[in-house]
DNA sequence: CCGAGAGCGGGAAACGCTTTCCAGAAACTG
DNA sequence: CAGTTTCTGGAAAGCGTTTCCCGCTCTCGG
């Protein structure tokens, strides 16, 4: 008699099962399958049982577009990123993606490849798919496209350094101490004439890693002179072509440092095509550790930078914006440790005196 | 006066703007501003002019959500694929979102891990997101699964290996092609003794790329011996322990063929570690042509399956699939060539006579 | 000059769901 | 046993669009 007023319906999809469905199946009102789909307790667990029963029947599910209009709330967030094609970013989609599903958000990713029009659609694509928050991983944004997100008060999320505006949430990187450590590591193997290829200046981000490179320097009394400081572009076409540069030197440094791990990829390609052997003649040291590092030839010795810590301070800061009773409400910035992990592209520099300290090298053979 | 009835309440987000809103503004209907975005022709021009002003002036953009539930079309695609980590999946999906976006569409990106039950939940929530279509581009996906989405008659997009069922659109590439492409390039720089690194067996591509293969060396009257057709995984670790076990061999195989440039990559790891020269001792040639490829040490001679090209074809066939009135929608298979790209990673075989091709070797230096 | 026809714009219904409000039933209490 | 409280389920009102339908106006021909 009944015939669902959905299923009559031609613009549905004919597969689809509505709430109507469930609701006459179970021979109850859709109120009380809603009740039930979203768990509130008042409802009795007899009736209950029978509307799951009745889900499960005809394959009900929930109809996420009708959901998020009346609720206010898409259960979606947004995820910027810079290029999904560097290896770096696939493994925080990932990561990210995983922490978000768990918590019931689907994700909208993109990646803005550096253009300043594309971030812009990005940006209102985002919003008119009513989005819950964006976390923006980009390692440099337009401070004008973020603007329109502010006013919106849309929860966002930045990677270390994001406009001082309220309603954002920090996620800082330790670079000051994840370089720090490179450089320390370098210096105490006798390393003193240590070159630094940074990212794109434009960048904030890059510069923040080139300045905590010159301070850990300036820290344990070295400099580094401007023929030492390359700018890359975070590829690998970028290290080899800052790789080619520094080989030309002479005296050659012996050791480089990279802003991240496909500009170090790029400089083990270099410095194998013109010959020259690491870490013998000269040191590499990546940061990101993605995972591709431990593969290189040799393994890349690279400051960490966990995909997963990232992910999951994302995910939490952006809940932390979004839901209103979220413990950590008030919390503005997430710090993000780093970690070095030493493997086989850093070594003594030649005409060091290894015996000194006690064979170390020959242990990590 | 007349406050906006959106505006007032409590659920919307404040920044946001309504059609009403627009309405009331322009003082026209919200049914003439629904019309003057959606350029439906019979509205005044006068009238959609002060339309557009208004949304200029109220920073109007429609809820895509309220749009799909009336409209019963989400403008939205998915895409499933194997791994993100795998590099050739990143160049995919950036190609793929592009075109989308092109065309008005949103992409929702799953990627499944091979794990049945992650493809599971993705295609669920994929069908709660209303999607109007899903390519499946994994390279082997459980039968079962699928059974779900085609019930609901979903447009939906698979390569190579798809089930036979109504439908369904498929996206052909051209593995014998490509494979004999690499075959006989080698073939004809005189390897007689050629081993074959596999994709894992249980994917339907993986085999249909082994008896691509199989097929190709039968025909230039060559056979290849158990040992010499090894299972891989399509990752790097994987090329590297299918590698080991060929480096073990006695003779050494003169070259191989890669299942995928991962797989390649992989092996050139391997034989690094192991100390054979590649070309010299042995030649490598993978599958895909990855951007990483040409980067490799030596560049990776390689067989292009061009993402674009693949894309492409996944968005033709899924628009085909979802528009009514699409030109092609009668069509059921694309065609996806190949091509071979020699790089440096091949060469002729030990102890041949390369003075009898005419000095080619020479001539690629 | 009047009526028919065309064209344009507005009101209202519908999409599938959540949520609020209220009525009725059940369970207590005095 | 009547009155009060507590609880449960149903009806209905939206959420922001699109689209259908109807009525108004304007034009043009008879």
């Amino acid at each position: 008699m009944s015939i669902s007023k959905s299923n009559s319906s031609n613009r549905r999809r004919p597969g689809a099962v509505s709430i109507r469905d469930v609701a006459s199946r179970a021979g109850v009102s859709i109120a009380t399958v809603s009740r039930a789909v979203n768990r509130i307790p008042t409802v009795d667990p007899e009736l209950a049982r029978r509307v799951w029963q009745a889900i499960d029947e005809v394959g009900y599910l929930p109809n996420t577009q009708a959901r998020a209009l009346v609720s206010g709330r898409s259960r979606t967030l947004g995820l910027i990123v810079s290029e999904i094609t560097n290896p770096f970013f696939p493994e925080l989609i990932q990561e990210f993606e995983n922490l978000a599903v768990e918590q019931g958000y689907e994700v909208f990713v993109g990646s803005t490849s550096y253009d300043p029009a594309r971030t812009e659609s990005l940006i209102r694509r985002m919003l008119q798919r009513n989005v819950d928050g964006v976390a923006v991983m980009t390692f440099g944004i337009e401070e004008e496209i973020v603007q329109k997100l502010v006013e919106r008060e849309f929860p966002l999320v930045f990677v270390d350094a994001g406009p001082a505006l309220p309603n954002i949430r920090l996620l800082k990187v330790d670079y000051g101490e994840g370089i720090r450590q490179g450089v320390q590591h370098l210096a105490a193997m006798g390393h003193r004439s240590i070159a630094f290829i940074s990212g794109p200046l434009r960048l904030r981000s890059a510069v923040a890693r080139r300045d905590a490179f010159l301070k850990s320097m300036a820290e344990l009394g070295l400099t580094a002179p401007a023929e030492h400081m390359v700018e890359g572009n975070h590829s690998m076409e970028g290290g080899i072509a800052a790789m080619e540069q520094l080989a030309a030197l002479s005296p050659l440094p012996t050791a480089v440092m990279c802003s991240n791990d496909m500009t170090a990829i790029g400089a083990l390609h270099a410095l194998y095509r013109t010959t020259h052997t690491v870490p013998e003649e000269i040191s590499v040291v990546g940061f990101d550790d993605i995972h591709l590092a431990q593969f290189m030839l040799p393994p890349l010795t690279t400051v960490q930078m966990s995909c997963k810590d990232l992910a999951a301070a994302a995910v939490e800061a952006l809940r932390a914006g979004i839901e209103r009773d979220h413990p950590q409400a008030a919390k503005t910035e997430w710090r993000i440790p780093t970690r070095l992990v030493v493997r086989r592209s850093s070594g003594f520099p030649a005409g060091s005196l290894p015996a000194l300290v006690h064979g170390a090298k020959a242990a990590r053979k």
